[in-house]
DNA sequence: CGTCAAGATATTGTCTGACAAATCGGATAA
DNA sequence: TTATCCGATTTGTCAGACAATATCTTGACG
């Protein structure tokens, strides 16, 4: 999982040591430059510094600005252009798109969005969104599940329980969901799998959980595998419902962190 | 709307006589290169020409088979490196990644991937989606609309039933599905527009249909247009089902076209 | 004989500079 | 006033060079 890399703060490029002048964006080791430029420009572009209908700097002054070539910032803003939140045409530059074209489902943006200021509506949105799908999702996979899909399923349940960090445990519960879309046998729900990687990423601030709390949600997830197991797909359904409200009301009750 | 352009026949460059050579990728004028190559390398892989694990050829052997630049190349690659279908790294090449990584949701994507060989189960797929999605986005849209989006939405059934072409129809059919999900309030609904603007385009292939079932398809809209306008969720989200469930019996009922 | 280290090698990554193409805006002409 | 041309700006494309990185090979050594 690369979640880990994205995780790391971001210094100063570590391996960075450029003849001339320090890179004015900034890198993880290993990452490559155009990535770095395509994400510094894609936090800007979501975070709302240039709201759409904006022209951004040209391609020049971007270079400029972060101190690379020009083939590096171009090779970025395809990048973003791929993702739907900007369009270049010659002499008038590249402007940001509408917020109806992004691809707001795209991994890259949603990690931007999610940090962007309103993490708290953003986590509502997802909330809401998880509502919709997963209850679904757990119902066709308790029709359709493959006996190995099942087994990562379990699988991904026990390492739940027997984890000990809250990060090997959260990581344990996103593998779980996401093998239950990809149980689900619609390949058009697994993208989907990034949004719930977000949004139990966001809500591993919250969990400052009590013991009983976790054994609680533990519980929850099993009638969800059990309901699996057993071919019930409308148990399938209410146990994700059960589920999902559970988080809501550990996300009501927390105070909301910084 | 860019389907216009996308349901053109891309026939060697129109405006592309150049100085050495035709181009080898297909063009249509106005288009960029780098989109093109884009455009061919993407649609080889989601046609399976590659199959997920596969070194893709290098740049250099890109270059020469399209007769275009490595930079050219290179944006192009980093295109679809920004949908998730390949990643690089130096000395080894590019090869393409897993299906599970795919931008399945991405327009473009979706577009190549309606165009491959399994056209009939992607239509099943996709629909089996909107079963999922559409319901609940109706019924959030009964409670939450604006009168500015109700608007749109009874503007849009409004062309839908003086659309003198099919395919006007089929465009205001599009407008309303995506108004509605526009209605709904979630933004991450909103980038599923694209999957219903898809499915009404394969659709396109099957509907011969005659003016009575052109006139019960008009009613069933018009019934969730009331719905929403009345903002009575429970009945939006059971009149969108009716649809949804007379779309597929039209595909049922129709011959498969090439 | 196997294991590890150093070097050769292939491929992407980055830089630079040049020119082509597209398009916007204003100046000019009908 | 409207249409046309022209200049200027920005992206688009090209070419060639070198750097960084990872794989593979080869050889030394235990």
């Amino acid at each position: 999982m690369q979640k880990k890399k994205a995780r790391e703060s971001a210094g100063p490029g570590a391996g960075a040591v450029r003849p001339a002048g320090l890179r004015h964006v900034s890198r993880i080791s290993g990452t490559r430059v155009h990535t770095s430029v395509a994400n510094e420009i894609g936090q800007r572009i979501v975070r709302g510094d240039y709201p759409p209908g904006t022209i951004l700097p040209n391609e020049a002054q971007w270079s400029n600005m972060f101190e690379v070539s020009r083939s590096v910032v171009r090779e970025a803003i395809k990048m973003l252009m791929a993702k739907g939140l900007l369009t270049s045409r010659p002499k008038v530059g590249s402007w940001v798109e509408p917020r109806e074209r992004w691809n707001l489902l795209d991994r890259d943006v949603l990690t931007w969005y999610s940090a962007s200021p309103e993490r708290k509506a953003f986590l509502k949105t997802v909330q809401e969104f998880r509502y919709i799908i997963e209850p679904e999702a757990a119902a066709l996979a308790a029709a359709r599940r493959t006996d190995e899909q099942m087994a990562e399923i379990s699988q991904a349940l026990q390492e739940m329980g027997t984890a000990t960090t809250l990060q090997d445990r959260t990581d344990a519960d996103t593998r779980f969901h996401v093998a239950i879309l990809r149980a689900s046998g619609n390949e058009l729900l697994m993208p989907l799998g990034v949004l719930i990687d977000s949004a139990l990423d966001r809500l591993f601030v919250f969990t400052t959980r009590e013991v009983n709390s976790l054994r609680h949600a533990q519980k929850l997830h099993e009638n969800i595998e059990k309901a699996i197991r057993q071919k019930k797909p409308e148990t399938a359904r209410s146990a994700v419902r059960k589920l999902l409200a559970n988080t809501d009301e550990v996300i009501n009750s927390a105070k909301i962190a910084p």
